[in-house]
DNA sequence: GACGGTTTTCGACGGGTTTCGACAGCGTTC
DNA sequence: GAACGCTGTCGAAACCCGTCGAAAACCGTC
């Protein structure tokens, strides 16, 4: 392996400056510059990390910790890692993949060691049991999703109050009086996902406001459990005219049981979701959504800790950045039907 | 931050000897070691991870490269990730996510700069760009996939060929003699990605070995791309009784656009799909299918490396180990109809 | 008191970063 | 013209924190 003072004997030149010429951290000449630079080339030197990262405390890694759970919103998941972990690539930073597996401790054990300079959680629970490490002299950390308290917290993420807000507003300004949500696995409620309740929150707040009825019910993903779900909802809501899901692997279908029981969409039924667009624009009718914007999700949490990690005084610009929803009215909404007398 | 040397003077011991409790490469009495025990615990003590990879020049880290474009196998690939993740944490390993983006450089940075001792690399074509840097004084690397000449690599990977094979046999073996191939995005095939083109030539070579009638059709996920596929494929063929499936977005379309066309499966027509039991399982017919054993690979590949880590002579058990299909029979597959004079 | 075995310490690394100071070159000043 | 200060470059050496080879200290024995 080459190392620095290699380098530094062949350009002829010390230690630190070829030190410098690395970091930039002063001034060099022009032509020892280039020299050092030739010498880095020809040798193929490569600084090695772990006595960079001992001997300036910074070891330039992210941990990024991803849920163990693989059965929600995979492509969301995913998605959101690659951009955070292109991103930090083009801040310099590199990404640690952390698991929810070992919980709050992985938290501790990256960090206390120096492996990982700052943090960035996705699946965020309203009260997540990671936040007191957090809390607790942690280190810099983004949160990708919000707890129900984000006090001294920096946390990024869609606003899904206002995405279920606008998934109603939408639907009642078509005329829709009754509507039913059908959402994620139970399980995710049970945990108290933040996202979900959120969602939840926003579109009841509106439905009432709007005097709109709202049935939620959750839903494990997949087509026999769909079906379950929406004959009991039928069952009990026979005037629903209108859906809203939040669980990508109910929007198909949802959409093929109600072709299969004579409902169409839109005309008799409409069908909007809160989902990645991938998503939306692929199932057999073009479904009105509200994307989740996985990539720019991740790109900001980066940008976020990068630009904390740059102030050398250690402030914490904390706060609550939510991205705006935007709802793309696509095929699958429309007005509900005319009810004739008989009905 | 507390270091080694604040336990070795709390525990009344030097500095060696808390390495040494801490890495047992040489005995301790039982008195001095719960004595530096209680010391490390009491402060807190957790071990610089760059003083560490910097000292014993092994940073316990290991790269995972996943392909940057999300357009394919998406819960697969995360899958494997989580399960990469989780078995190296179980062996003492931390994961650096890596994206393709920054192609085979970026396994020359991490591994040059000492940054991780080894790489898993995942989405494999068959003649792949990253191979020249593995072979040439490479890294310890794992695949997960296999090339077209693994000669000196590490792959692990399912026996797609086999895959294949499996498949028409089990057309074949029900009565079927013709048989479309519902294919990934041709992205995939014009990138030459293994897993895809070796599961094409188990299916073309064993439906040449049976006599049986085999088209294949690349497809774009998304219900409006599988319909074209599939009016092309009537169109060519109008004899099919079979598809084959190898596209996880292609599944669902499928068996709602075969319903909507009057095709009854399994009766009118057979449907399997090489693809994750999940998406098998909450189809709205259960799917005939071969699996695809995400977590298994991702174990298997971390525990590959961490065995030829752990080899002190750097000797490699080169090799390619291939996992062997397996076909779960569900409800999408059974003979063809039987074919009256008329027909 | 020498000896074998076990336990512990000393101190030299590993490869960068950064502080401090040296030195050169140049313009001022008296 | 010598002394002085300044800026711009660079080098020496301390330091970051563990690891591990070599050697010392300690124990009980013969």
């Amino acid at each position: 392996m080459v190392t620095l003072a290699e380098v530094a004997r062949h350009a002829g030149v010390s230690a630190s400056t070829v030190s410098y010429v690395l970091s930039g951290r002063r001034p060099i000449s022009d032509a020892t510059r280039e020299r050092v630079r030739a010498s880095i080339e020809q040798l193929g030197y490569q600084p090695h990390a772990g006595a960079r990262a001992l001997a300036s405390s910074r070891s330039r890694i992210i941990a990024l910790m991803v849920p163990l759970r693989t059965d929600m919103y995979v492509p969301v998941m995913l998605e959101i890692a690659v951009a955070v972990a292109t991103t930090a690539r083009a801040h310099g930073y590199d990404v640690l993949l952390l698991t929810g597996e070992e919980g709050p401790s992985a938290l501790r054990r990256v960090t206390g060691s120096g492996l990982a300079e700052a943090v960035i959680l996705m699946d965020i629970h309203l009260d997540d049991e990671r936040l007191p490490v957090l809390r607790a002299a942690g280190p810099p950390a983004v949160l990708v999703g919000t707890p129900s308290d984000p006090t001294g917290l920096n946390c990024v993420d869609l606003d899904f109050t206002a995405a279920g807000a606008l998934c109603v507003e939408h639907l009642a300004g078509l005329g829709h009086r009754e509507i039913a949500v059908i959402g994620e696995a139970p399980g995710v409620y049970a945990r108290h996902t933040g996202f979900a309740e959120r969602t939840l929150r926003g579109l009841r707040d509106r439905a009432a406001e709007l005097g709109v009825r709202l049935l939620h019910r959750p839903c494990e993903g997949g087509h026999d459990a769909v079906a379950g779900v929406l004959a009991r909802i039928f069952d009990e809501r026979p005037d629903v005219s209108a859906f809203v899901v939040q669980n990508e692997t109910a929007v198909e279908p949802l959409l093929a049981l109600l072709r299969r029981t004579g409902r169409a969409v839109p005309e008799d039924v409409s069908v909007i979701a809160v989902c990645p667009d991938q998503i939306a624009t692929q199932a057999s009718v073009a479904v009105s959504s509200v994307a989740i914007p996985a990539q720019e999700l991740g790109r900001r949490a980066v940008e976020r800790l990068v630009a904390r990690l740059a102030r050398p005084d250690g402030t914490d610009a904390e706060g609550v950045e939510l991205l705006v929803p935007e709802l793309t009215v696509r095929d699958s909404s429309g007005p509900p039907p005319r009810r004739g007398p008989g009905d």
